[in-house]
DNA sequence: CATGAAATGGAATATAAATTCCAAATCTAG
DNA sequence: CTAGATTTGGAATTTATATTCCATTTCATG
């Protein structure tokens, strides 16, 4: 057995599985080659059906795992799960504590919401669909009129959407609730609505959703999950997951995306 | 035991999740709410695991996998570890691609205003003073009132902090110039006003910063510069330098700041 | 407030997978 | 061609994980 240490990246692995590929016996060489063609299987299948796939026995993708510095196949497959989850490591436990602690100092609670909303961020790029956004970016391209629909942690991101809509010019009408007074009968057909709301969903404005829908306007969702109703309805939905600290978030990924949006749709409309 | 046919695609499965979520019971619900905001760690982890994420026993998340048309877990985790393959190249490189086609599309933009949303979240460690922040807290928290000031691109902020105080139950007033009515003369002496401008400084904002320090209120500014008005008033002063995209900035960094000083506040009035 | 039904937690069990072991086969060197 | 070392296949064992079961708690209903 080598004594060396296990590989802590995926990189380092393939970097050392390039390095020995060439010297390994026969049946630890078609390990090697299955692994380096088909890297993704790895974190979601078994020896029995790797060892299938290499066309060689469990036991020898055993040793081959050894020879690649690992203890046993186990420790191998972890390598290559936890990577993948990376995305945010343990951080629902990790505040957890930080709850149970009580608030520290101000700033220590500042470098968390500092870090949950890097995290956030980057987490955003994967659980956006390109497509989807692009398509929300044509649908509201074409709108007449953008209403922006969106209350109480969704507001920040509805209000900031109008002060980007007016300094671009795009016409859009902000739903504030004020006065109790409602616009849903504003919304026609050939207008968009850009709905906003995370769970728990705001009724209010589910409903103006459902009357959007109802006039034939056009419908993008901006939510967190998909369970969420606004994506059961149908709407072009832009999914944010936001991590929560206590009970706030952060929503500097929800604001990203917001901006991005409207950005795009403004320099679209410029166009035509 | 129902005997609907398990899900045969990740969509449909979405589906019958966003159907039934709302009619589970409490546990189940966790589960479901863990998996739709998680998806991709169901390939890769274990019952165990995903019950400690949902924070139930595994059992009850066992029983969820029943609920929702399966055999058990395993046969669950098949459909999720089928469809694993398919998104696993793009995770690391996606953000790297995307920001080779330039400006073009929606995506692209998006990667720009994530980049420039983590830079601005790491500068901003740097450009807070500890102790201003600790201060402010400090000054937050003996006030009687809280005045909320902040317009244009900087209303998104004072409206998250109005969220966060009404949640808190901190007694608080958003400043939102509606109808033209201003409340600079609520102001009075042992309130604190939270002025957040950038430049170019917002007269209104000025103003009613003025009027408040005139009043012997306390005042706490979340500006951009050194030079802004604010600091030249002797406010307790929070520093943030948000990086912009053309014409527009994500907000990353101010937001982090203010839930991070509401929250502060919030704690430290518990206490009493 | 009492009663039955539903939901839950945790331990017990069954199942599947990882790992080891060793005899048989295959190489390598003299 | 043969002795020793290396590699291999497959079965035996151990470990980890999924699954079930049931006593206890919680919830809903009359």
């Amino acid at each position: 057995m080598t004594t060396d240490l296990a590989p802590q990246t995926i990189d380092a692995f393939i970097e050392r599985l390039g390095e020995r590929a060439e010297f390994l016996p026969k049946r630890l060489k078609q390990c090697a080659d299955y692994v380096a063609a088909n890297p993704d299987r790895v974190a979601v299948s078994t020896v029995a059906e790797l060892a299938a796939g290499a066309d060689v026995q469990p036991s020898a993708f055993m040793r081959f795992c050894q020879e690649m510095g690992f203890s046993g196949f186990s420790q191998m497959q972890k390598l290559f799960r936890t990577d993948f989850s990376q995305k945010w490591p343990d951080y629902g436990t990790r505040l957890a504590k930080l709850r149970e602690h009580g608030t520290e100092s101000p700033s220590a609670l500042l470098a968390e919401f500092v870090e949950v909303g890097r995290a956030s961020l980057e987490n955003l790029m994967t659980s956006v669909d390109p497509a989807a956004l692009q398509k929300a970016v044509e649908t509201l391209s074409k709108a007449r009129t953008i209403h922006l629909v969106g209350f109480r942690r969704a507001f920040p991101v509805t209000s900031y959407l109008a002060y980007a809509f007016e300094k671009m010019q795009v016409p859009s009408v902000l739903h504030t609730g004020i006065g109790g007074i409602r616009f849903d009968h504003t919304i026609q057909k050939g207008d968009a609505v850009i709905a906003v709301t995370f769970a728990p969903y705001s009724e209010q404005t589910l409903e103006i959703a459902e009357a959007a829908q109802r006039q034939g306007a056009d419908l993008v969702a901006i939510t967190d999950l998909v369970t969420s109703p606004l994506v059961r309805m149908g709407a072009t939905s832009l999914l944010v997951v936001e991590l929560d600290v206590g009970d706030f978030r952060a929503l500097s990924a929800s604001f990203a995306l917001a901006i991005a949006l409207a950005v795009s749709v403004g320099a679209r409309r410029e166009k035509s």
